[in-house]
DNA sequence: AGCACGCCGACT
DNA sequence: GTCGGCGTGCTC
């Protein structure tokens, strides 16, 4: 290089701000030639590793920096690779969740695109007959009998390398081929332009007077504006979804789906299909890195007409997007809990806005967050109150279990009134929300509990495996033959869980087979999807399950649901837990029976008196959230109170402790901040850590803000905090 | 988050 | 004598 053009590359030279995906907030300082334009991909040299990070813009006044700046390695996009919406999306989370801005943008990205790889589809190589190979009488290849075989079939079709490999074509016949030039080598690349225009697969429902009203609501609005659509099980949601989304498909622009992980079945997909002739993407956790990406890529070009996805798919890029559906709005599947904690509902919510395209939030039991932006009048409200067919609405019967014997927590009410519905060739399912034998194991003769060397829980019992398992923190051991304390052999299992309900009522009901579905028995890929179907068949009268079967799935046969522990969740210290249970229970209702057999769903309880248990039965689930919003407006929890949750762990409690302490002494005093402790997480000890929180309480969401935003950095400097570790969570699901 | 640097135990 | 355990500190 000579020196004229050394000196025109300092002229032209510039400094970048790069965000890296590293949890520091705040952007580093590159040498670049020339500044690519902010949002694109740039791979820089940070410590001792090289990472993929966006450009952030220019530095245009760079100062005279006493260390050494380093230079950007390569630029990875011709362009900015996020579109304009989502970039901007983007950075309001990490403003709004507090959270580093490179990760945050890193989430914005399928994998393949965090690592450095290049934003287009992957391309494979190719060969095609040339002009003289399509004329070649075929007959001169006679003594080569395999070029032979290639060739013809070649000039009737280009092949993928791959695909000449698998028909088990000859290499050397393919170079001898291309030595030739008879055939030629491309690089085929998967055509990615917006070629579909809107097609009907299969004719719509006759809506009913509600749903036609919701559609047309939908469609008429002036103003694009978040719904919530609340529907009963059963009363048409999806035809709601699927007739908004025609119009919007109608007038070529793109349509993204939102539903929850368990949501995601193939069940859903077909529906889609059957719908509309256009092209559809899933995203989802089963597709490889690849798949990710050339999904994403139909999303951005225009070539997915809808995009189906969990959580993350709220960060897709589109070309022309019309409209967001959040199916189940209420699911806290959709608050990511680890990382950079946000709330696809919320998400949605905000992108509809910056975008200007209407967000249909779907729910038979809607949020209370959501509940109340409808009584703010943020969200548009549309009802969906009759049940399709003939279905008449489940009744509830309530077991008042004080005092009552309990076969593997069954009552006998409960066991007479299954026989029953068994006899009659109905199906019945059983709810308990604790997998394995038993939740404990206890010494008969002294009292001893098995407890976690790690947490502050006890081992559960599994008695197929003969193992006590840790359900907090994994670990695992065998069952042990004595008592720790007092070495008698008398131990047995405490409380009731699926497998030990699965095996009583094998006993109790001989002659009708027990299906159980948890996450112990659907630990093989596919197993869930098998079991979900046998249950929906009617092949087992009894089914025993987890939360797990209660979302997504219908099952006609079922008449009978019970649920045998629901004192857990009345008297919790989780705030959530009462609208978690009144959105189970009604969830399950719905799930259960259909119009030539009304389903039943018993509840067990020590408290049958209780307010909200009776506010849910008598008065559904509308007046149950209504109550339940009063009670939260009394103390000021969400939607009322905006609430922020510091968390720390740490080998030593006081370690997590002072963390949090320190942060609470740097935190302003302002009359409507309230700081609650530091105090111990509900589990104190979890995998040999200590966890404290932290929580903040305000009244307004922008003070909130304007708190965090000016004592983080300061936060983030406190000694404290490096010996834990700790997290940030705003608008936090609970306290766990 | 990585990754390096740094100071104390059981081993080719 | 070394390999490696994870505490502490930095990353333009």
């Amino acid at each position: 290089m000579n020196a004229t053009s050394v000196n025109s590359n300092a002229n032209t030279s510039t400094v970048i701000q790069v965000a890296v995906p590293v949890p520091l907030a705040r952007v580093f300082d590159y040498d670049c030639d020339q500044a690519p334009a902010v949002g694109t991909r740039v791979q820089v040299p940070f410590g001792a590793r090289q990472v993929v990070g966006f450009c952030m813009g220019a530095v245009p006044t760079p100062a005279a920096s006493e260390f050494k700046r380093k230079a950007v390695s390569k630029v990875l996009d011709e362009q900015p690779v996020l579109s304009e919406p989502v970039w901007e999306l983007l950075q309001w989370a990490a403003d709004y969740y507090q959270h580093p801005v490179g990760e945050v943008l890193a989430h914005g990205l399928p994998v393949l695109l965090r690592q450095g790889e290049a934003a287009s589809y992957q391309t494979t190589q190719a060969y095609q007959a040339t002009p003289a190979g399509q004329q070649l009488e075929l007959n001169e290849l006679r003594n080569a009998r395999q070029q032979q075989r290639l060739l013809a079939a070649l000039r009737s079709g280009s092949l993928l390398r791959r695909d000449i490999v698998a028909q088990e074509y000859s290499l050397s016949a393919l170079k001898a081929l291309q030595e030739k030039e008879l055939i030629e080598a491309y690089q085929h690349q998967p055509s990615a332009e917006r070629d579909w225009t809107f097609a009907i697969g299969s004719e719509p429902l006759q809506l009913n007077p509600e749903q036609a009203l919701a559609v047309a609501a939908i469609g008429a609005a002036q103003q694009p504006q978040p719904y919530l659509l609340e529907g009963v099980t059963g009363s048409g949601k999806t035809e709601v979804y699927l007739q908004a989304m025609a119009e919007v498909l109608r007038k070529g622009k793109q349509v993204l789906v939102i539903v929850p992980e368990i949501g995601l079945t193939p069940q859903t997909l077909r529906r889609f299909q059957k719908r509309f002739a256009v092209p559809i993407v899933m995203l989802h956790s089963a597709l490889s890195d690849r798949e990710r990406l050339d999904a994403w890529l139909d999303a951005k070009n225009g070539a997915a007409a809808i995009v189906i996805g969990t959580r993350s798919a709220i960060f897709t890029p589109f070309s022309q997007l019309g409209m967001i559906v959040v199916d189940e709005e209420h699911d806290s599947s959709l608050k990511q809990q680890e990382g950079f904690r946000y709330h696809a509902r919320d998400l949605a919510v905000v992108r509809g806005h910056k975008e200007r395209v209407p967000v249909i939030l779907g729910s038979a039991t809607p949020s209370l967050e959501s509940i109340n932006n409808v009584s703010q009048k943020r969200y548009a409200h549309l009802q969906l109150t009759q049940r399709a067919g003939q279905a008449r609405p489940t009744r509830h019967m309530v077991v008042d279990i004080k005092q009552m014997p309990l076969k593997a927590g069954l009552s006998v009410p409960l066991i007479e009134r299954m026989r029953e519905e068994l006899e009659r060739g109905q199906q019945v399912l059983v709810f308990i929300n604790r997998r394995g034998f038993a939740p404990a194991l206890l010494c008969h003769e002294c009292g001893w509990l098995a407890q976690c060397r790690r947490c502050d829980a006890y081992y559960t019992v599994h008695q197929r495996q003969q193992q006590l398992q840790c359900h907090h923190c994994g670990d695992q051991l065998r069952i042990p033959a004595q008592c720790h304390d007092c070495g008698s052999t008398q131990l047995v299992g405490r409380g009731v869980g699926t497998e030990q309900l699965e095996q009583t009522l094998t006993e109790l009901f001989p002659d009708f087979p027990v299906l159980r579905i948890d996450r112990d028995s659907t630990r093989r890929k596919g197993s869930l999807q098998k079991h979900l179907a046998d249950a929906t068949e009617n092949k087992f009268p009894l089914l025993v399950g987890t939360q797990m079967i209660a979302k997504g799935h219908h099952f006609p046969h079922v008449t009978l649901v019970a649920m045998l522990d629901i004192d857990g969740a009345l008297y919790s210290s989780d705030f959530r837990a009462a609208e978690r249970l009144g959105q189970l229970i009604t969830q399950v209702a719905g799930r259960a029976g259909r119009a030539s057999a009304p389903g039943t769903v018993v509840l067990q309880t020590h408290h049958p008196e209780h307010d909200l248990l009776q506010d849910l039965i008598h008065n559904g689930y509308a007046a149950f959230a209504r109550s339940l919003l009063r009670e939260r407006e009394l103390t000021q929890l969400p939607p009322f109170g905006q609430l922020a949750l510091f968390r720390a762990e740490a080998h030593e409690a006081q370690h997590a402790q002072a963390a949090l302490q320190a942060i609470a002494d740097q935190l302003p005093r302002h009359p409507q901040l309230m700081v609650l402790g530091p105090m111990p997480a509900v589990m104190e000890r979890r995998a040999g850590r200590y966890r404290y929180q932290l929580l903040l309480q305000c009244q307004q969401r922008g003070l909130r803000q304007q708190i965090l935003q000016h004592s983080l950095p300061q936060l983030q400097q406190l000694p404290e905090l490096r010996r834990v570790r700790w997290s940030l969570d705003v608008d936090p699901q609970d306290f766990s």
